[in-house]
DNA sequence: AGCAGTTTTGCATTCGAATGCAATTTACAG
DNA sequence: CTGTAAATTGCATTCGAATGCAAAACTGCT
């Protein structure tokens, strides 16, 4: 009772059975125009006089009436719908990502459809479900491999990803390259005394792990320091605790562990206190990458260097907008800048040493 | 260049214009059968021969073409689109349950549409996107009011709620009580020889707040101890930090605090490391409710009552499932019950009091 | 009132797949 | 080889809004 059969007098008057969805054409004969002009009245800029809009805007919310976006969809071959691949990890950085995204999608009218993709075998099958709906536009947050990303050319649906990229094949990249950050991040470090460095990696696959890697190795040798050894991790929490025990059983230990995101660091500085019994800063500095907002909490007020993740995002939907609105655009990279936080968890190096 | 044209050489032997999406009247013309074989092809169950079927997938594969879900979705009136609504505040138990539910729904056939809504005012423009695009359910796990809730109703479209609810109104429910835990993270803390206590609950107009607040003043109760003090929050980080101030003020100190949910207890335990310089649990007693993964991690192992999210979402889709095969079902309302975690944020009474 | 120029309007078609129905083919028993 | 039942196929229509085109309705001006 209620819960099925939706009740409306104006339905009734203009006997619409009960079960049949709404229409434009109910929407005309109620506002005793044309469905043409019902359509024309919801289309920005469609011509239509204002008494007709007045009268069909005034039908359109007696029945309680949207136009159909998937019929709309159909004719005029725009879904209106990005898909976004987004890994679905534990590594919080994603969820902050995600929810810029949709926010600022959300202001181009733009919905956002979700896929999770936790490892490259993921990645077929979500990208039949984005053919099958005409999504609009993709923006990748996850893993793909080349082949995968070459199957949007062939569609011609416009991809931009978001902190990820294949060196030799052209396609939209917004980045985040904190290389100057790093520097200041190293020289930092080496200004207090360290000069015995270790570091924390990604996946070796991983070209964002493999460009922050590249510019600490830099950075060090800049300062004059040394990375004493490398231990790969896979940017969860749990990797950065088990890299620190390898990095414990070096002869010579590292002053200073650069940890190539966040979740790792902050796995490292907990294994650390709990079970080495170091104290962080004092008898151990630790840096992150990404500044996820859990890693800004006070019990690790890590000390790493943030990605401006809402201007990034403010970024990918610019440069998705402008393929959407002209395709024979070329691709773009936009790089942003890092910013160093000032966290507490480096210090000068500790006496013993 | 290879931008624009994809090329195809079975779209040229079929000549269809460049731009022109493939459909599955090319897919017919290329495997020499009609379209609604093609289409009977792609339905499961569809009645089509072996040899048909064969020809069918083979142009298919051929030429790249997958149904379109938009123009399928038109005439079947079913879109297989599930809009999610979340809310978009930095409390980090939203993350867990929408990734849950989207591995769940993906399980389902059916695609996740998100919607984030911050309060109560960003719902209504949801609604329309969510009427537009003619989705199949909703799934509910923010802010919404009454009305909104009713205007689902109008359009038939099923509606969960997770972890929300209105007393007076029948509608399908998913919640977490964690009454029973509560009574035992309260009977541990009174074994432990607390029995003043504080509580830092949610907003006043949150059910899910006040299920727990009530939940918690029984507990209490049924062991002879006193609540000294309720500070209200708003479920973020901060608001625990910041009540933490309010109940540092009373002339009773309360010895145990049990915070409404997790982030409030962990803004709360770290404002009283650094700022208090109370340890916890030593000086004090803190627990949380949810049991969000950033809560197990070392620096917090905050002791609290975790939500079975993944069962919860099993459920939500399930009911889901139930609602849109069977849409004269009534509403259900499933109840699981909460798992106590135990911590190490809460210990004995300090011998001071 | 009359005319050219501009808006507004409606008609008819289109997007792409699903499906009821009737025609056709196939399978099988006798 | 025939007859009948069952499986397969194609035809034609449908879902709901958008839009090119031509007709109709205004507008302003003389």
């Amino acid at each position: 009772m209620g819960k099925n059969q939706p009740q409306n007098k104006k339905r009734e008057a203009l006997n619409i059975p009960a079960g049949r969805r709404v229409t434009s054409y109910d929407v005309a004969r109620l506002a005793g125009v044309s469905q043409s002009a019902v359509s024309r009245c919801f289309k920005p800029g469609g011509s239509a006089s204002a008494k007709t809009r007045e009268k069909v805007l005034a039908a359109a919310k007696e029945l309680g009436w949207q136009p159909n976006a998937l019929a709309r969809g159909l004719i005029t071959q725009r879904s209106n719908i990005v898909a976004v691949l987004i890994s679905g990890n534990v590594n919080l950085y994603y969820p902050e990502v995600l929810f810029a995204l949709t926010h600022r999608l959300s202001e181009e009218k733009l919905r956002v459809m979700l896929f999770t993709v936790d490892s490259e075998d993921d990645v077929d099958p979500v990208l039949d479900q984005i053919s099958q709906f005409q999504v609009d536009a993709v923006i990748s947050a996850s893993h793909m491999r080349r082949e995968h990303a070459e199957r949007f050319e062939e569609t011609n649906t416009p991809l931009v990803f978001f902190n990820r990229y294949f060196e030799d094949r052209s396609s939209d990249v917004i980045l985040c390259d904190p290389e100057p950050q790093t520097r200041q991040l190293v020289k930092r470090l080496s200004d207090q005394g360290h000069s015995r460095f270790a570091v924390v990696s990604g996946p070796a696959t991983n070209m964002v792990s493999r460009t922050r890697l590249r510019g600490v190795r830099a950075a060090v040798e800049a300062e004059g320091g040394t990375i004493i050894t490398e231990a790969p991790g896979d940017f969860t929490y749990e990797s950065g605790a088990a890299a620190l025990h390898r990095l414990m059983e070096c002869t010579e230990r590292p002053t200073a562990i650069v940890c190539a995101n966040d979740m790792m660091a902050m796995g490292l500085i907990d294994e650390a206190r709990t079970v080495f019994r170091l104290r962080v800063p004092e008898d151990l500095s630790v840096t992150g990458f990404d500044g996820i907002a859990t890693a800004r909490l006070a019990s690790y007020d890590l000390t790493t260097i943030r990605q401006p993740i809402g201007r990034m995002c403010d970024a990918a939907v610019a440069v998705l907008r402008e393929q959407l609105d002209r395709p024979e655009r070329t691709y773009e990279k936009r790089v942003f800048e890092g910013l160093l936080i000032d966290g507490a968890t480096i210090g000068p190096v500790p006496d013993v040493y």
